[in-house]
DNA sequence: TAGTGGTCTAGACCACCAC
DNA sequence: TGGTGGTCTAGACCACTAC
């Protein structure tokens, strides 16, 4: 095989977290291998070590691999997440990655002044407008997520939010129109995780047994200049999909 | 007020964090303004300017500092977060920080065979004992959590093991155990997130209506060389604390 | 003792932003 | 245009682990 080299462009970082995650991946770097040492790689890359390090680095967060000071670098043993919660994407993306056929059917759509709560997470004026969009998203048909979207009227502009409510599929996928349209990525978002019944839901027309259990979602998703341009109820039952994540132990 | 500067015996970067944590939470750089640029911070500290860049890193994965490009450093608007899910301590510490009086009653203790999936989750052979407590965590005497605990026999050696069944306050609080007497540091832990109702728990004598809904995380500790060293299943009612999350947007 | 990762430096150059 | 953060380098020295 072929091994690849970084080429100057993108981050010499991101391109070499690209090649190794290839490799580990591909098995050329086997599950609980160990990797060439730093000075090695560097000298392949044709980087400089501390270049190396930030990679491995990168790799090391994400739990693929695992550094042992004064033996080397191994690939990591544990298995790689399936829906690392700290990690969002797109509604349809998971969905497709989880190899299901990806669907979304807008329960409600208006353009009107939201509830406080809402309001206050968006920085909304009193009377300021904002898109709220009910969505069942489905995988090959069944209904796997429930979701409420508030997107202010400033951020899509007046003509794309009237648009849209004629059209709520515009919309959609949020993060990627956003972005497209709107010219505003969303860098984080700050997520309240409780639990929920259907029957306590604020979702219109939930056809859910009254008590079933639902992962239950509240997220307000922010550009890097910390405006929030998006506010989110979300519903997951446990059946389709649960979330993962890698919690680190603190002292404080 | 005299600014101090970093000491050599910790990691600089450490010392560098710590100093500007502290000024931030001290006010002495305000909410929303500006940091001095990097390359006066490091004339300031005497460091150079790598370590000042590393340590603002640190801040502003934390989410404590917003960097702008060609801008500027700034102190982050968004407030601290309460329960972050990424971060893991001991329950106990948890409550506390909450403003409440901790307390913790166990219902169950037992040596015994770990039902399969805990048993492969800890990586036992097939007979390994390990110690099972089911513990209801208390805040201000209120339930609060309800945790099942299985630490595999050989984590704790027999004689602590024997020890705990009889004294099961010996093995709490879990983290500072491990690491105090047994010298097994936790790591990281690995977590699934679901919803459940009461009824469906895997714990005797819950007292709460069959359907209350819980947050339910079943996760697993390692220590650094990713050695499983105890499992949990974890029962959250809303009602005393909810977790939340800073979501990082990925493109894949 | 040899080899690994961990820390830190001094300096170069680039990309972005405001004036 | 000047000042900021973003990237990268080459090299030094330290701390840890294995033999």
């Amino acid at each position: 095989m072929a091994l690849r080299t970084p080429v100057r462009g993108a981050s010499l970082v991101e391109q070499t977290v690209a090649i190794l995650l290839e490799r580990i991946n591909s098995g050329v770097y086997a599950r609980a291998a160990q990797l060439p040492p730093e000075h090695m790689l560097a000298a392949e890359f044709n980087v400089s070590r501390a270049t190396i390090r930030s990679a491995i680095g990168v790799l090391a967060e994400r739990g693929m691999v695992l550094r042992r000071h004064g033996v080397g670098t191994f690939v990591s043993q544990i298995p790689r997440l399936a829906n690392p919660l700290n990690e969002a994407e797109d509604f349809s993306y998971m969905i497709a990655r989880g190899g299901c056929a990806p669907g979304v059917r807008f329960v409600q759509v208006e353009l009107a002044p939201p509830e406080p709560a809402v309001a206050a997470a968006l920085a909304l004026l009193p009377g300021q407008r904002a898109l709220r969009s009910c969505k069942v998203f489905t995988a090959d048909g069944e209904p796997v997520i429930f979701c409420v979207n508030t997107v202010p009227e400033h951020v899509l502009g007046e003509p794309l939010a009237a648009e849209a409510l004629r059209e709520p599929q515009l919309i959609e996928p949020l993060f990627d129109m956003l972005e497209r349209r709107c010219g505003r990525r969303t860098q984080h978002q700050l997520a309240k995780i409780r639990a929920a019944r259907a029957r306590e839901c604020r979702f219109p027309e939930l056809a859910l047994a009254p008590d079933t259990p639902l992962l239950f979602i509240e997220e307000v998703g922010f550009t890097a200049d910390e405006a929030p341009i998006w506010h989110s109820y979300e519903y997951f039952p446990n059946s389709f999909m649960t979330f993962e994540l890698v919690r680190e132990r603190v002292r404080r």
